[in-house]
DNA sequence: ATAATTACTACAGTATGTATAGTACTACAA
DNA sequence: TTGTAGTACTATACATACTGTAGTAATTAT
């Protein structure tokens, strides 16, 4: 088997990267939207782990010109990149967690 | 999309438990061989990890009866199945961040 | 004008992970 | 049989990350 390094495995073995990522899978989310998607559990948390993954390029960060308040988070393709890993987790889940 | 629950992503989206698979997808391995081999930082956490993988049924333990001092791991069924979530890792590693 | 919503930040407390050291046992050699 | 090395951990202190609550500044709705 192809082996993933330590700094792959530690992108993409991470709760809350995929659970962000899952929930913006279905089109961008504001902040308050993806509180509520990802049922976090301080605002702190959802707040640093969007900084980085921003920062790792998975997704993107816009501030609307319309509505002056809105920003919204959509997912970059290197962010819809980990989708299929995403899509494997839900057949291991439903073979074995069932 | 279908989505993995809260659960199912703190299961599959966890470094140590992804790195100490991966490590044991060629065969059984002892401690001290995973301790290199998952290049860990303290064998405490290794220890702890190898506990939990135990406990949810991904890794079997095994005393072996020959040599008295090894203690040797496996990979359970349940434990190979998470083994296409790494392939896909690999294939969105090999993708995006190369 | 007031209340509600949005997108956060601050802060204290808790949980988890890291690093180093040490223990108990076995194996093998001198 | 004494010493040396390896195995499989545990103990402990420290650092980092997460949690929960509260609060702020800027809109937007009533």
């Amino acid at each position: 088997m192809n082996k993933c390094t330590a700094s792959e495995l530690k992108m993409l073995g991470d709760f809350w990267t995929l659970a962000i990522i899952q929930a913006l899978s279905d089109g961008q989310k504001r902040f308050c939207e993806l509180e509520r998607a990802v049922n976090v559990s301080s605002p702190t948390t959802l707040a640093n782990r969007l900084k980085k993954l921003e920062v790792q390029g998975l997704i993107l960060k816009q501030k609307e010109t319309v509505d002056k308040l809105s920003v919204s988070y959509e997912l970059s393709p290197k962010g819809y990149g980990i989708l299929p890993v995403l899509e494997q987790i839900h057949v291991f889940a439903r073979k074995f967690l069932s």
